[in-house]
DNA sequence: TGCAAAGTGTCACATAGTGTCATATAATGT
DNA sequence: ACATTATATGACACTATGTGACACTTTGCA
């Protein structure tokens, strides 16, 4: 289980720090992939193995399944974290996720899944996800 | 259950004491969440566990759902209590909850949460609270 | 073949977080 | 009231983590 929120960098290269506390769960081997909303997503390997079993089963004669398939592949990347703690991200996932060479980045727990965000994404997302938070909590209490 | 106010401070390395009441409860590992009016919960392990279990079924296709799996997630820590019996509140849930280092808080027992507060915060609230209750009190009597 | 660009590995430094202790304060029992 | 115990807090040393720098390797391309 993943949680919490980290302000990291993309360094001059391209790469950033996975947070301390997610590492161990991800040394054994990670997958990074787009994930909604123009974040990255980082699984562990048996997780992503699940995901791309549900994915391959899918009918290849809806077009939307294909689409989605296709995005889950080819936008996948199995990748190590380095001595340092560091993964590299490959140009095409930057691009996607809007993450520049320098740029600030933030790294979240996100229950089975860790999730990479430009910030300046991150904090829009963050606003709606607190405000649906909020919601919930009044009606229930 | 826990019950009662508690008087602290944030150490000026982010710490905080969990009153010595609380600590047999929470000693096995506890996870502190965003709570509402910018108070911190600290909830027992398996409290916690109830709350993650359903976020972690809802749909990933729905967007409301990713949110509010986005927003428990990111704004929850895993924390254990030292030997002082403090914990470690980190940044973010530091500026959410409007607590800063060397700062005054207040720790209280809600129940079935612990609730931690800026005492700044913490006196507004109890204001309000205090108002309603007098109220209550004034129609049944 | 050589060059430029992209990626990888390693290191040193600054800082944030952790653990421990000593003292002060509060709570408890006699 | 007093002694005894438990609790809270500040101080400080230590460790781990994140960051930038830089050299080295690989890759693609002229």
């Amino acid at each position: 289980m993943f949680l919490g929120e980290f302000q990291h960098t993309m360094d001059s290269k391209g790469r950033v720090v996975i947070p301390s506390k997610f590492r161990e769960e991800l040394q054994q081997g990670c997958v990074i992939t787009k994930g909604q909303d123009n974040c990255l997503q980082i699984l562990t390997k048996s997780n992503w193995e699940e995901e791309a079993i549900k994915m391959a089963s899918l009918p290849s004669t809806d077009r939307t399944s294909r689409q989605l398939r296709r995005a889950l592949f080819s936008g996948a990347v199995d990748v190590k974290i380095d001595s340092a703690g560091r993964v590299q991200i490959p140009e095409n996932l930057r691009i996607y996720s809007n993450i520049d060479i320098n740029e600030e980045v933030t790294v979240t727990g996100s229950g089975p899944v860790v999730e990479v965000w430009s910030t300046r994404n991150w904090k829009k997302i963050q606003n709606e996800a607190d405000k649906e938070f909020a919601n919930i909590n009044e009606v229930k209490g």
